[in-house]
DNA sequence: CGCCTTGTGTACGCTAGCGTGCCGACGCTT
DNA sequence: AAGCGTCGGCACGCTAGCGTACACAAGGCG
């Protein structure tokens, strides 16, 4: 019991809720173990489950015509999975790849859409957390289009280490050029420029940060962006 | 009052609504005409008022460290511009530049909340509208990384089309760059091209839409498939 | 009428990133 | 210990689009 009160608390968007709130929440949640590669949802199906991430991450994609591939959102245990749901949509848009293993607490959807009739607490902060996502959504559009791999990938190995919490991060090339949607003879240019300067050491699938600040200084503004609005729309 | 309730019924989203509801709208609403170039939002203010455009239409502008601009979102008659009040939060990270001129339904920020508590069809439409626009926020994201310049642009025209409702476009080169995100004269280069195909005619600040059926063919899927997520959404 | 602003055509060299393909190295399996 | 699949480095020519700049044309205005 005590562990799940723990782990309840190790979701952001759960964290300090009102203790009837988190009763109810703590009695329709299970915990499940997502396992790297999962795929939670596909595109244009319909949500069963939504997820809060305590370790574990969750990439998500859009498809575009069945071949190019692009990362738009990422939620870890600052998110949630499922958030159109909010929306009363049981329907999602993109791709939901588990991108760092881990645990996450799981609703069924009906459950969960009946819990936020009765937890004004906690429809409010999805509601700001959803505005958020939208915001970095657009945001990442920009981003995208605007800045080059090399500050993308910084950027992106920040947020991920946001999630991870760990300096390590299990990844290939080829990976993470899906995720951005270039090359991975791109990936492997920028990597090499980052490690050059001394903000990564990597090797075969491991990605380690040493110089965080360093990185953020890489990375283009849009992470520094992204985590400040974060804050100031769902901690205050 | 017949003029308003005309005037109502030409925004989809109030489209068909309970009279109830309709009569409710109609009692908080004023019509406004908005002029081009016109800035309604900044990222970051307040929202004040929401507005269901009827003939005008709106771009919703993404703007990175104060120099790089693209437009994420457009709201004509299909759609509303302020739609984040609908997850209480009265703030919008986009500019929202007035790009066709033209009339508006316009509503008080607080009324406009107070009336989604007593207009469940509305409020159910507009989730649902919120819905579509974060799905294409995230498919956009995708296509302006993807597609080339042409391609965009003819979807951009196409998009512009439905919403004027006329098949002349009063917009100049540079406006287009700045909408698509690229130079000028790329913007030229995509436009000869699309001309000379025989797609659209143009000359000094006005775009004519010759054969529409054609400039679908040379627009990315994204337009149809666009198209088809808010008709599956809202229409059914 | 001529001026001047604005919009468009075009040309230059340049860069980021693409598609592809190949090689070598690592490390897991047998 | 050998073999093989995966991963990363690198190189090739190529393309889209960039930044810039300049010239010309259209059309509003004095």
């Amino acid at each position: 019991m005590t562990s799940i009160l723990h782990a309840c608390a190790a979701n952001q968007l759960l964290a300090e809720l009102p203790s009837a709130e988190q009763d109810a929440f703590m009695a329709i949640c299970d915990t499940v173990q997502l396992t790297f590669g999962e795929v939670l949802f596909q595109p244009t199906d319909t949500i069963t489950h939504v997820y809060f991430p305590i370790d574990s991450f969750i990439s998500q994609i859009v498809i575009l015509n069945m071949d190019s591939r692009l990362e738009v959102a990422m939620a870890g245990r600052e998110g949630m999975l499922g958030i159109s749901l909010v929306l009363d949509i049981a329907e999602t848009p993109l791709l939901a790849l588990v991108q760092g293993e881990g645990l996450a607490l799981r609703i069924n959807a009906a459950s969960f859409q009946q819990l936020l009739l009765n937890a004004p607490v906690l429809h409010q902060r999805l509601k700001r957390y959803l505005y958020v996502v939208i915001s970095q959504l657009a945001n990442s559009a920009a981003c995208i289009h605007f800045h080059r791999i090399e500050e993308r990938l910084a950027r992106w190995l920040l947020m991920t280490q946001d999630r991870a919490k760990s300096d390590s991060l299990q990844l290939t090339h080829e990976f993470l050029a899906m995720m951005l949607g270039v090359r991975r003879a791109g990936i492997t240019l920028a990597a090499i420029a980052l490690q050059t300067r001394g903000l990564i050491r990597y090797h075969r699938g491991e990605i380690i940060i040493i110089d965080r600040p360093g990185l953020i200084e890489a990375a283009c503004k849009c992470y520094t962006d992204d985590c400040a609005l974060y804050t100031k729309v769902l901690m205050l």
